[in-house]
RNA sequence: GGGCCUCUAGCUCAAUGGCAGAGCUGCCGGCUUUUAACCGGUAGGUUCCGGGUUCGAGUCCCGGGGGGCCCA
């Protein structure tokens, strides 16, 4: 076997029984067995059976073999299908002297299987499918990690997560709580009326956002394209062409750093609905975030992993940008405050000030330094400075503030809402100004997007926006790290 | 980007600067009611990589890489 023998010893014993199996004229890959039930329908169907029992009922059952009792005239092995699992006994008096001794010859931890048999129950009252003829359907060559302890080496439960789905029903509850969210949160939009679209990843431009784009190329135009950063100017394109209540999520790219709470690519839901403002936009939210908990939980109540729990239910606190700022400092502050004044108090909290920086910026920076960690329960920070939100229609009551929230959960931003900007001249001011900075060196600034200025001077209905990751939801759900709610989350080769 | 921690057999983990070990897995044998099955035997190592100190380095020092946590 000299083919072999670069390999690990459990890797090539296990190539060898390959050999043996197809030189016996047994395929080891098979294309398929003659299922008749799953796993879950023989534990549903034979539930609460005394000990013992011999059902007469006959079954072929597949799964994956996860633990192996060997005796000697009879073993015992248990089959995961997914996450259910069911005992298998292949018996001497069943099934042959040659059929056991197959069994324990080729048969490893990790191969899938067939069984065909009795569904009975054993002396300890084990619901399980007595073997009258079993089969490899497919061989495992690596071995599984322990039986007890599992796969824990968090670098190779990411890069090999394939593994960690087998052995870790936590890895395999992530993406099925995950699943739950999308699909609670599509049912919502669209039986509230919402359309959901699909826009484009490659783009012209980098717009929609603040933030380094990944750059690629287009060889039929020989011409640089972006992944989108954000998919804003095409749903409000939309809104534009009489697409009124419109969601999208999809993947956003953001070429920027990747830790416990940043993936370079990452989904997001983003709303738009004319004659919305960003009051309806945080009601919204806020029944999305229920509704999702509710299919996940059952209730309102969420429960992370380690068991603590959290009630996202009822009206959500609001709180003012500036009324949270004064709380946290002692001190009233609003958007007339000087900025002298805001230095001062930035300075005497150990917050750097530039000089370029007007006095909604500093007030925001102080924000961020002193008042999330605060807000442990769902709350909307709404009215910030004009100053740090270029994209925002100004408050209706005070030209220094812009009409957005940001929505905070234990201590982290979770979404962000605005009554949207639809005046084209206005716009274009704000593009220009972007344009400048990006001229400056800024390679996160937007630039000058013509034709969405054109779709703008055609007319914007009145509108409300929101953006919300769902990535950072399975956060608050889960209390894990971001990396753990993606599957298959970015990591160095 | 900075600080701290971590990387040893397929997996989970040990090893005062002094022969690199255990459990599970694998292999050989025993067992017809086990279920982390059990009992006996046995194999398995680029100690993340590269330098250095030392009679001697998994261990100490320097550099690099992957990962985790905290911070910016």
């Amino acid at each position: 076997m000299s083919e072999h023998d670069d390999q690990p010893e459990q890797i090539r014993v296990r190539r060898q029984k390959v050999d043996r199996l197809r030189a016996a004229g047994v395929e080891p890959y098979r294309l398929g067995y003659p299922r008749t039930a799953t796993i879950a329908d023989v534990r549903s169907r034979f539930d609460g059976l005394a000990a013992d029992t011999h059902t007469g009922e006959r079954v072929s059952v597949a799964g994956r073999l996860m633990l192996s009792r060997v005796g000697g005239k009879l073993c015992f092995g248990t089959l995961q299908e997914g996450t259910d699992r069911l005992q298998v006994m292949v018996s001497l008096d069943r099934v042959g002297a040659d059929s056991l001794a197959a069994w324990k010859a080729d048969v490893d931890l990790g191969d899938h299987v067939g069984v065909t048999g009795e569904v009975i129950t054993s002396k300890r009252g084990e619901l399980s499918v007595l073997a009258d003829e079993w089969a490899i359907t497919s061989k495992a060559i690596r071995p599984l990690p322990e039986k007890w302890h599992g796969l824990t080496d968090p670098e190779t439960r990411v890069r090999q997560r394939y593994v960690d789905l087998l052995v870790n029903p936590d890895s395999r509850r992530m993406l099925e709580m995950r699943s739950a969210v999308v699909r609670a949160t599509r049912e919502l939009m669209q039986d509230r009326g919402f359309v959901e679209v699909e826009t484009p990843m490659l783009q012209v431009l980098q717009g929609g956002a603040t933030a380094r784009p990944f750059v690629t190329h287009i060889n039929a135009y020989d011409m640089p394209l972006y992944l989108r950063i954000a998919p804003e100017l095409y749903l409000k394109r939309l809104l534009v062409g009489g697409v009124d209540k419109v969601f999208e999520i999809n993947r956003n790219f953001r070429n920027e750093g990747v830790d416990r709470s940043h993936n370079p690519e990452f989904t997001m839901l983003e709303v738009y609905e004319a004659y919305g403002d960003y009051d309806t936009m945080a009601a919204l939210t806020r029944d999305i975030y229920q509704h999702a908990a509710v299919a996940a939980f059952g209730s309102t109540v969420v429960r992370h992993f380690d068991g603590t729990e959290y009630d996202m239910g009822g009206e959500w606190r609001a709180v003012t940008m500036f009324g949270a700022l004064s709380t946290a400092l002692g001190e009233d502050v609003s958007a007339e405050t000087p900025r002298e004044k805001l230095a001062v108090l930035a300075d005497k909290r150990g917050v750097d000030v530039h000089d370029s920086w007007g006095a909604g910026r500093i007030a925001e920076e102080l924000f961020d330094e002193l008042v999330p960690p605060t807000l442990v329960e769902p709350t909307f920070v709404r009215d910030y400075p004009k100053e740090t939100s270029p994209l925002t229609r100004v408050h209706p009551e005070n030209p220094l503030l812009a009409a957005k929230w940001d929505l905070y959960l234990q201590g982290v931003e979770a979404g962000t809402g605005y009554s949207e900007l639809i005046d084209p001249a206005d716009q274009r001011d704000r593009f220009v100004a972007q344009a400048a900075l990006a001229a400056a060196g800024d390679d996160e600034a937007m630039r000058v997007d013509e034709d969405f200025l054109r779709a703008l001077e055609y007319g914007m209905p009145p509108a409300g926006g929101m953006g919300m990751g769902i990535d950072r939801l399975m956060l608050f759900f889960t209390g894990l790290p971001l990396r753990e709610s993606i599957t298959f989350p970015m990591v160095k080769p």
